[in-house]
DNA sequence: CGGGCCTTTGACTGGTTTCAACTTCTGTGG
DNA sequence: CCACAGAAGTTGAAACCAGTCAAAGGCCCG
């Protein structure tokens, strides 16, 4: 029954139809763990073995630059995947750090999980090449928006799509997100509303 | 047997098996197009229903901002996938031109075909998911990127990476490509060689 | 051979970073 | 549960990376 609500689960009925009967089998693939704050999935020059579903919470990932100070590419909420995926699909170290934001729960799928599941249910193929698709299509248009805007109409329109999320993270956070300092984001903060 | 050395047959059979007897089959789901030079594949207020795989030459995807001049996003080259994949995906207009860079020819796929492709033959999910996870991976790192550099260590990276590519575009493309204007791409190559 | 587009050059400008000091928040141990 | 140390956020001044603008030069293609 209550494997039923699982979020993984209600996520690929979304795009396949799967057979309630199939629920188990396909979670016993998963390994389902639970965050606190701060703890580290991934760490820069490791190898990314797993994919990540976030089933409650918020993750990140970031990388550190040469100075050393952190940037954060990348956050996962509730049912977003998330990894390297260069480094998954290529088994290369990643340079990348994932890391809770707040206390989460995941669903880990390593790599030869993934493997079995899809010789074991293939029409999940559909499903992670479908996500990949909205996740790569979201990244062009990320990249599209930083070459669109300057830093303060990249504050203003992330604020206004994700008004809710500009209080659940750390403003340091959200700076390097949005690619500058925190002081010139406080700046702009008291600025405009 | 010419078909055996079509390009997109070759890249397929790099990830999954396919017979000699299916070649022809699977090409059929494709639409061969020659391009010249500055022929439009998509335009802005579009849909992208098509994917594209580049058999020849070089295509772009850019768009234009609010004053008028334009930023490329992407290029892609021989054995690439090009297409607004959110746009595909969600099947909403895109803000994105997509235009062959110098004389091409692609393969095209539209939404319909790749239904009925991959309903024939099942096992080429694999490859277009594997596709993705590899361009969402390298998006991924095209991120981090520009957050990593400056402009002038973006200009030497990507000089670094692809040495025979910058002397392919014109300038211009490649400044907006690199997040730069034309004017200051001009200094910097006169700077550090 | 000519016209228009691309590239270069230089001066000026400003958006954004950097740095440092101060204030506020937060979580952990006594 | 409170205190306090370290982390996070704010403020303001100074510096600079990179953009803008304008004009001149080069080059490609019809």
């Amino acid at each position: 029954m209550h494997t039923a609500s699982s979020s993984l689960i209600q996520s690929m009925n979304k795009i396949v139809k799967i057979s309630p009967s199939d629920y188990e089998p396909i979670l016993s693939y998963f390994k389902k763990t639970k965050l606190r704050k701060k703890d580290y999935l991934l760490e820069a020059s490791q190898t990314s073995t797993s994919l990540y579903f976030v089933s409650t919470g918020c993750l990140r990932m970031y990388f550190i630059r040469e100075n050393g100070d952190e940037k954060t590419t990348y956050f996962a909420l509730e049912h977003w995947w998330i990894a390297d995926f260069l480094s998954y699909t290529l088994s290369q170290p990643s340079s990348f750090y994932i890391q809770a934001v707040e206390k989460s729960e995941v669903y880990e799928l390593t790599n030869e999980n993934q493997e079995r599941l899809l010789a074991a249910f293939p029409n999940l193929e559909r499903y992670f090449r479908l996500n990949l698709q909205h996740a790569y299509g979201a990244a062009q248009y990320r990249i599209k928006y930083q070459f669109a805007f300057n830093k303060e109409e990249t504050f203003l329109h992330f604020k206004s799509l994700y008004p809710q999320f500009v209080q659940r993270v750390p403003q340091y956070m959200l700076a390097s997100f949005l690619g500058l300092t925190p002081e010139y984001l406080s700046e702009l903060r008291k600025k405009k509303n």
